[in-house]
DNA sequence: CCTTGACCTAAAGTTAGGTTGAGGTTGTAG
DNA sequence: CTACAACCTCAACCTAACTTTAGGTCAAGG
């Protein structure tokens, strides 16, 4: 039995959270989690942690690294325990980084919907389907769907 | 002087999306494209693959995996260059995978907003901030956040 | 014809994000 | 106080998604 106390264990965490508890101490060599030590030496989190992994867990479901949640989390103060308006600071930003994504993905359906009546699907010469060639020197990335279209068109 | 011909060689592909030319027969080995071969054994894909390979990568921008996105792709036609309805198609599929991913971003949040009011934060036992430990036995995930917590407030 | 850049295959190497295993320590229920 | 589950470290292993390397072939301009 686990009783209420400040902090909890590395196995409690993996249960509230479903993550196992390899990749929690993953996640402490990555610096995603700072759990403090008791004095045999285990991990000792604080139940705010069980909110702090569904972040993660959440993140890379939207395709963010490890590093680039980090860079995020980074925003929590150290120390303390973050509070509604901290953890509201990163669903903002976070939130305007996927609308972001979002708007890439409308573009696409937006292209293809604006492309029907040029027959290019037909995959002749089209302007439009084959936004002028002097897109390909501009870095990596997919470069027409992306966004860097404008000024081809 | 690359003329306009009905295929295109890896290179004009590789140029034209930003994806190195490794990559693109990685793409191939697994399913993803599938280009047809010249006498010498060189491939040559079509001109609507452009198009294939940036959806690709805006996918992969959402997490999906190479798997996932094989399915996705699975629901054009083979054989014949995918029309606007097809696209569109896995437009649409694609956009309510997104809209279910960004309901659990938003759970997430409301969450946070209506943890507020009963001084959770405060980290001391707080049954929403702390749903009912019977939420531990429900497989893996972050089950509080992920929209698993109904029933347990 | 010859050169040279773009292409080919196959196999090994790389990075991110973990898991597994060995060998040992801690903490708690009986 | 003892058993045993849960914890610890460190090193090796794993998968996905590519890249790099080695050793060659193809194709288009001069």
């Amino acid at each position: 039995m686990q009783k209420i106390e400040k902090t909890v264990s590395i196995g409690y965490l993996s249960d509230r959270t479903g993550v196992a508890v390899s990749a929690l101490r993953y996640y402490e060599t990555q610096n995603l989690l700072h759990p403090e030590r008791n004095a045999g030496g285990q991990r000792r989190f604080l139940r705010a942690d069980i909110r702090r992994v569904s972040f993660i867990l959440i993140a890379q479901q939207f395709g963010f690294t490890i590093e680039q949640i980090k860079t995020e989390l980074a925003r929590l103060p150290e120390g303390r325990t973050p509070t509604k308006k901290d953890w509201s600071k990163i669903g903002t930003h976070f939130g305007k980084i996927l609308d972001a994504k979002i708007t890439t993905l409308q573009n696409m359906r937006d292209n293809l919907d604006g492309c029907i009546g040029c027959g290019c699907l037909s995959l002749k010469s089209c302007a439009l389907y084959n936004p002028a060639d002097k897109a390909s020197k501009r870095g990596t990335g997919p470069r027409y769907l992306m966004g860097d279209q404008a000024g081809d068109i």
